[in-house]
RNA sequence: GGCGUCGUACCCAAGUGGCUUAAGGGACCGGUUUGCAAAACCGUUAUUCGCCGGUUCGAAUCCGGCCGACGCCUCCA
């Protein structure tokens, strides 16, 4: 089966097919670096992450951009508040974005261009679509796009700007417009932005929003690429705008396949800073969460549905994940790490369907689950599996697990001062002193590690 | 007002015309195991898919209406 996904440009799933055999270009929009991700941001970025995984699995080479947004009224905002320059707000909410990504395993980018990195792209732009006539001067210094201009102008969010109700901002605007909805590409330099200021041929300002995306997506994947992605909130205004600055000036086809990921709610509303109703990734460490069980609650549901994420589900997420790592050390146990085998089991080309389409992600754990239950079910009965099988069922949990990273490696290694208490334990319990072999536990316990006590001796895991 | 998404068991969540008298996970209950415990494993749990009509040999799946939830319409992943 071939891979499919939804590109909302569309609003049907399609065949992916890059426009270079083998190589698939991906630009994703990254953090706006004013204050920390939350869990719903991450929500998208552990989306894609998930999708270049598979493109990866496939066999695709992948060049991954994720833009850096470290100019806009927030980052300003915060910086004059705190008193201190642009970039000392920027580069630590960007340290802590990439510690928030490490630490949910999200694999690096090839590269994060920083918007302020790619002024001379976006005065290019800027100029170009000024001189052919897609954009126009206002006296403040700014330039606009002008959506009339655009016959496409709409199409991606199936919005026709005319018909829009008027917000108050709108009204506000639109004394310095041509048409209400025509969007700022430069914006002519104010007060409040002291000395966040860059010279163009228009005068002193700074760039717009949307202009970055569309100056370091080509900057670095070209005018015409295979992939864009980001949350649905981003389909207007930022996609579609970015859609016309790109065409308009470049006049080819700007993306192939457009993906957004959906909303992650919580309490059936939408995770947001305005809303002051999110987690971030330093909330979930406080409640005990591990990266893996948080992954897991991210990509139990379909990226194209609202999600709710609670902390309610912790136990949910933490036993499914659990499970999949007492399945692993069960394969260990039968040897799988010695075996030297390059079959795949049946139900990896079931698993490897439901991902081709659309990304099925419930589905294909689904499909893992019933096939793991399968397998534990067989070697507890002790039927003798032949070392193809065992083989074949470590080369899919590997797969799996190199798709979703559900199992904790660093669960298996266990501090010196463990290991002291479970070596004195074992004696206590072999002399059947059980109730100090009680104490050792629950010392063990309060140290963070589990103790099971099996046929073969004690086991220990991480709480 | 315009555009769009969704409503499946106690909870989460697939399924979008027959393979399903509805996957998978969690929880609960029962069992195996155990010094105890925990874990693990086994088993049970929706004749039914928001409600009402219609189309069809056949619908959770298509159509219409209603009810409810949510999102976007220039801060937003």
């Amino acid at each position: 089966m071939e891979l499919k996904l939804y590109n909302t440009y569309k609003r049907v799933k399609e065949v992916f097919t890059p426009l270079v055999n083998s190589k698939v270009s991906m630009y994703t929009c990254g953090p706006t670096v004013y204050d920390f991700a939350h869990i719903g941001n991450f929500r998208t970025f552990v989306f894609e992450d998930l999708l270049k995984r598979w493109l990866l699995h496939l066999g695709y080479d992948v060049v991954h951009i994720m833009n850096i947004t470290d100019v806009d009224d927030k980052t300003i905002a915060k910086a004059r508040n705190l008193e201190v320059a642009l970039n000392t707000i920027t580069d630590y909410y960007y340290k802590c974005f990439l510690q928030d990504a490490r630490w949910l395993k999200i694999l690096p980018a090839n590269k994060y261009p920083r918007a302020t990195g790619s002024i001379d792209k976006m005065i290019e732009i800027i100029q170009s679509l000024l001189n052919n006539g897609f954009a126009y001067r206002e006296p403040d210094g700014s330039v606009y796009f002008r959506i009339k201009s655009f016959s496409d102008y709409g199409k991606l969010s199936k919005i026709n700007v005319l018909n829009q109700k008027k917000t108050k901002r709108i009204e506000t605007d639109e004394y310095d417009k041509d048409t209400p909805n025509d969007f700022a590409l430069w914006k002519g330099w104010k007060e409040d932005d002291g000395d966040v200021v860059w010279n163009s041929p228009w005068g002193k300002g700074r760039p717009g929003w949307h202009i970055e995306c569309s100056a370091m997506s080509m900057e670095n994947l070209g005018e015409h690429f295979d992939i864009h992605c980001g949350g649905v909130d981003n389909i207007f205004p930022h996609h579609e705008n970015e859609i016309a600055q790109s065409v308009c000036f470049s006049g080819e086809k700007f993306v192939n396949y457009w993906l957004h990921s959906e909303f992650l709610m919580i309490d059936d509303e939408k995770m947001s800073k305005t809303s002051l109703n999110y987690l971030t990734v330093k909330d979930l460490k406080k409640k005990n969460f591990s990266a893996e069980s948080v992954r897991y609650q991210l990509l139990s549901g379909h990226y194209r549905t609202k999600l709710s994420f609670s902390t309610k589900k912790k136990q949910q997420s933490d036993k499914a994940v659990h499970r999949i790592y007492e399945f692993h050390l069960m394969l260990i146990n039968k040897g799988a790490l010695d075996i030297k085998s390059d079959k795949l089991p049946n139900s990896y080309y079931i698993f490897a369907d439901c991902m081709n389409d659309d990304l099925n992600t419930p589905k294909a754990i689904a499909e893992f689950f019933t096939w793991m239950k399968l397998m534990t079910k067989k070697i507890n009965q002790n039927k003798s599996l032949t070392s193809d099988e065992i083989g074949a069922a470590w080369n899919y949990l590997v797969i799996f697990n190199d798709i979703f990273s559900f199992i904790n490696q660093n669960k298996n290694i266990i501090p010196a001062n463990v290991m002291d208490l479970i070596r004195k334990r074992d004696i206590a319990r072999s002399k059947r002193e059980w109730g100090y072999a009680d104490e050792i536990r629950s010392q063990i316990k309060e140290l963070g590690w589990l103790i099971d006590d099996t046929p073969d001796g004690q086991k220990v895991k991480k709480a």
